[in-house]
Parts: structure tokens; C-alpha cells; sequence
DNA sequence: CATATGTTTATTATTATAAAAAGCAATTAT
DNA sequence: ATAATTGCTTTTTATAATAATAAACATATG
């Protein structure tokens, strides 16, 4: 075997519905008909026909596809478990990485880690590869990964990188116009965060999400493809990292709410000086407090 | 056949060089020795020594390795073409990509292109999957990849993106010590530009490498695993575009030292304000000539 | 008992191959 | 005649199988 034949099984059960809404003797259409019907291409639909015709559905003549018999139940085949896609796979690698189950340094095994996930080993290296572009993991000289992991340097240079890319943003968004939307979406972040102040005592941990739409929201102003890789990668971390350090969560929230309204306050000053230094203040809040989770995360030279 | 042997064939032959500096009658070391030695797994060792006792190299009993012979021309195995790294293919790529030899949009064929480029197929599938991260290609739904290549967009965002990595850098920069390197590195720099400008009719070829060298040296004040990975391909994007837009090559050059000069000259200053004003005059030029390379090179809207 | 070899197991890179898609040529029905 | 349909071939991709290597463990020997 070297495909899966997801496309061949779903295929087939789609025509299986098909011959069962035409009566016995009537034909089905034509094959290019049924493949751009089903989203396949003929290829696929002429496996299936010929299946078809080898358990008697139907009996195959030239261009007649005449249904012999109504369907039964064991006409239908069984879908094998479908594998996660590359893209699916990174949240859930990353919320392994970055739970830290794994000290870094730690040798990644592609054939045992590909099983874990479920997903197929190449699938696997293949994301490894990618994820190498942000030295999250290193390839070893002679084959195999290894996780090079959040140590307390990644932490540095991703707040500092992280700090970059903001305070450009905030030069971009104190430029804007004031019909611009982002100003209403400010307004109505503003009221979120109040709202939660309100309720702090209880809620303190939904501040994580806030954190992240509020910094999404500052940096949806630059439209460009690098900032929005990095992005997620950014956000990623802080998010998981968030939801460690449990020391002093309520009063660090409280804090960091007070810092995103008097962030947002700057903003509306228009003044770049004064929201860049606002925002400055708040991103080494934000740093101290991700390597603080760092250091909490035991192994952490 | 699945994995190449070279490394067996390394060893092998080197082994063989081993041999020979020991007298007819003489013994060879341990396995483990040898395996030290040659920076080799022993099972390598013992395929080869398996090899040698075969030929009548030597005579293996229990733990006597006998040389039996000298070693004859016949003896030594042809090395495999040995294939590209994902390291090397890296270069090969962006080359062909960054020439634009295909638009943007064109679908990319793994298998043939790997066998033009020299690698697995595997290999470049990898390669693209990382490349993927900065948006030069894209994944098919249904596999594939499709070159996204450099339109007028990306070229901007890039210049965009390079613009705000190196206004912090020569932020860092001004703030260095007097006996930082890095200012003895400028001083040099000066006099290559300098040099440069005196021969510019007959050298004004040479201002690409140079350009890549001076940009590198500003940047390489910032210890960032980010910036640097982005640099990266930065670079390789600007120096390829260098190397079209042929019109008015000398002008262009001369001008852009002029440029660096000042740019020197205002780091010196240790302004921030000055210097990244220089940096930005120098930059704005740098995106529309990357621009203009572009415009020329076909293929745009 | 320390070191060497024999044997087994695990892991990775590459190849071979099945599944799917796409293209072309021949055929049939209107 | 000609448009649509089928039969067959060629390409191309995803995965499974496999050889090469490494590492681990067990046994033997000086």
C-alpha cells in the first residue's frame, strides 16, 4: 500500500447514496458527470464503477451503467482512520513543546513522536523542518531532531523581536486615520478589559485571551506577511506560558489590565513618543512575566 | 535500495590507508578503536572488516584482525554522486526561484525538480515545507506546491519588514561602546567603499557583495535567532535583484556608496535620530531599485 | 574484570509503489 | 459531423517497505 484511499472509499459510498436514489434498470450518468459531481477525478470514479460491477450493482456495457440491484449494507466501505494534516498537527505539537514535558536538548524521535500524533513520519519531518525556521528545534548533523526548546535566550530574543515588531505597528496605528476601524475595535477592547477588572476577582483567567486578541488587534494594522508568520508563533508561546505561572496570577492580570488601558490611552493621544513608551512598558511587564513561567518550568539553566 | 553507503565507503577506503601503514602479519585495533577513529558506528566497522576478510585483505579470527596483503588499486570503492544537503539545496533554490525563470503561480513539480536540482525528492519536499514558512510557496489542498514567487507585494512587505529589523539595529548600534568591533568593522567598510568609488567605471559590479557585507555588519549588532533567520533570506532576495535590473548599473552603484557613506558617517554621530534617518534615505532607495529589478524582470502586474 | 566481540533492536534516509490526477486517442450516439 | 464518452497511458504525489547506520545489550576472552 502506498496512498491512502480515503478519496477511492469516499467515492465510493457518495455513488452507493447515488444508485440508491435511481431505480433498478435506470443508468447512472456519465463518468465525468459523476467525477465532477463527487469532486473527484475519473480515475477514482472508475475504480469505484468497476467495484460496482464486480458485486453486481451494476452491470457495466460500454456507456450503459445500468443499477441491477438496490444497495445493501455491506456495500459500504469502512473509512480507515484519517491522519492529521500538517497544519493540524502543529497546535498540537506545539502545545506538547511548549508544555515542556521535554527538557530541551532532548533528541526527537520522528518514528515513536509520528505515532503519538498520528500522523504519518514524514508528516512529521517534514513539519520539524519548517518549525526549524524558528529554532525551535535543530536537524543533527547525521539525521534526527533536537529540541532546542524554550530556554531562558529563546525567551530574550522572542520578547525583543516581539517588542520590535509592536512598537512598529504602534508608529503605523497612531498614524491612522480616525475612521479607521481600528479605533472602534480599541473602543470596544477598552470596555472588555473594564468589564474584566470588574470581575477580576473571579475571572482572572480569562485574561489570556484577552491579552492575545488585544495584541492581535495592534498589529493587525501592518499588513505583512513576515509580521503575521511571526505572529503566531509569538502568540503561541506567551498564550501557553500564560497558563503556568500561578503565582500571583489574579494580581499580575490586575496589573497587566491597567498597563493595556493606559496602552490604549496613549494610542488615542496620537502621540507616537508617548504610546511607544506605553507600550514599551507593558511588553517588559510582559517578558519579566514569561520568564518568570520559564524559571517556575523547572529545567531552565 | 534505501540509504546511500557513503558512509560505509568512506570508512572503507580509509581503512584500507590504515592497512597499509601496517606491516604483512600485523593486526589491526579493536573495533571500537576503529570505529573512534574514523568517527563511525562499529556496525560500519564490522561491514567493512566482513568486506576485508571476503577480498583476503586480512584474516578474521575471533578478535585477530591478520593482514594477509598489501592493498591493490581494486581494492578502493567509487564514491556514489553524493546529493545535495537540504543545507546546499537551499542556495540552488532561491537561485532558480529568485531569477524568476517561472511566475509567480506556476505549480511546482517535486519530482522533477529534484532531479534537476540533484536531490530526493524528499529532500525537496522538506525544503519546500520550510520555505512555506516565509510564504515563497504554498501547499496545494490536495498535495503540490504552487510558487507564490516575488510579486510587487512581497518585494514590498519584504523591504517593509527589513526596513523596521534594521532601524533597530542601528538603534542598538549608536549605543555601543567606542571599543565595540563593530566600529573598527565600519572604519574598514569605509575604505572599501571608498576604494570602490575610485575604480566605479570599470568595478561597479563589485558594490553587490559589498552592499550584502555592510548591511550584514549593521545588523550583526543584534544577537537575534529571528533576525538573523529573516537576514537571510533578505539578503539572498536583494543580492539576486541586484544582479538584473542592468540599466543605469554604474549611476545606481556610485549613488548607493554615496549613501553608505553617509549612513557611516551618521552612525559615528551617535544620533539615533540622524543615523536612522540615513538608514531610512539608503533603504527607501534600496526597495525601489528591488522594485524597479522587478517592473523590469517581466512577469509583475 | 575490563575490554572485545557477537547479536539484537531501533532509527533514519531513500526507494519502490499504489492512489489519484491529468492527458490523449479512439469510439459512440445524436 | 461533432460533441460527448470511454479506454488507455503518462505524471505525479503520499506512503510503506527497506537498506544503512547507530546504539544497546549479552556473551566471551585475555
Amino acid at each position: 500500500m502506498a496512498r491512502n484511499n480515503t478519496r477511492f472509499i469516499e467515492a465510493h459510498n457518495k455513488l452507493l447514496t447515488i444508485c440508491d436514489k435511481t431505480e433498478i434498470g435506470g443508468t447512472l450518468q456519465s463518468e465525468n458527470v459523476l467525477a465532477a459531481d463527487l469532486g473527484v477525478s475519473r480515475t477514482v470514479i472508475r475504480s469505484v464503477l468497476a467495484r460496482f460491477d464486480d458485486i453486481g450493482l451494476i452491470a457495466l456495457d460500454g456507456r450503459e451503467k445500468a443499477i441491477q440491484r438496490r444497495t445493501r449494507a455491506g456495500d459500504r466501505l469502512e473509512k480507515p482512520a484519517t491522519l492529521l494534516t500538517i497544519e493540524e498537527l502543529e497546535g498540537r505539537f506545539l502545545d506538547w513543546v511548549l508544555r515542556m514535558d521535554v527538557p530541551p536538548g532532548t533528541a526527537l524521535n520522528v518514528a515513536q513522536l509520528a505515532k503519538e500524533f498520528g500522523v504519518a513520519p514524514h508528516t512529521l519531518q517534514e513539519f520539524l523542518s519548517s518549525l526549524s525556521r524558528f529554532g525551535i528545534v535543530v536537524r543533527r548533523p547525521r539525521g534526527g531532531w533536537v529540541l532546542h526548546g524554550f530556554t531562558k535566550e529563546y525567551a530574550l530574543e522572542l520578547s525583543d523581536f516581539r517588542t520590535v515588531l509592536e512598537l512598529n505597528s504602534v508608529q503605523h496605528l497612531v498614524a491612522l486615520a480616525p475612521d479607521h476601524p481600528i479605533w472602534a475595535r480599541l473602543d470596544v477592547l477598552e470596555q472588555a478589559h473594564l468589564a474584566l477588572l470588574e470581575r477580576i476577582d473571579r475571572d482572572y483567567h480569562d485574561f489570556s485571551v484577552l491579552d492575545e486578541t488585544f495584541h492581535e488587534a495592534i498589529n493587525s494594522v501592518v499588513t505583512n506577511r513576515f509580521v503575521k508568520e511571526f505572529q503566531k508563533v509569538i502568540s503561541l508561546v506567551f498564550h501557553y506560558h500564560f497558563q503556568w505561572n500561578k503565582a500571583d496570577e489574579r494580581t499580575r492580570n490586575a496589573d497587566a489590565i491597567q498597563e493595556h488601558l493606559a496602552y490604549i490611552d496613549a494610542l488615542r493621544s496620537r502621540d507616537v513618543g508617548r504610546a511607544q513608551a506605553a507600550a514599551l512598558r507593558h511588553l517588559a511587564t510582559s517578558k519579566q512575566t514569561l520568564l518568570n513561567a520559564l524559571q517556575a518550568n523547572s529545567h531552565t539553566l
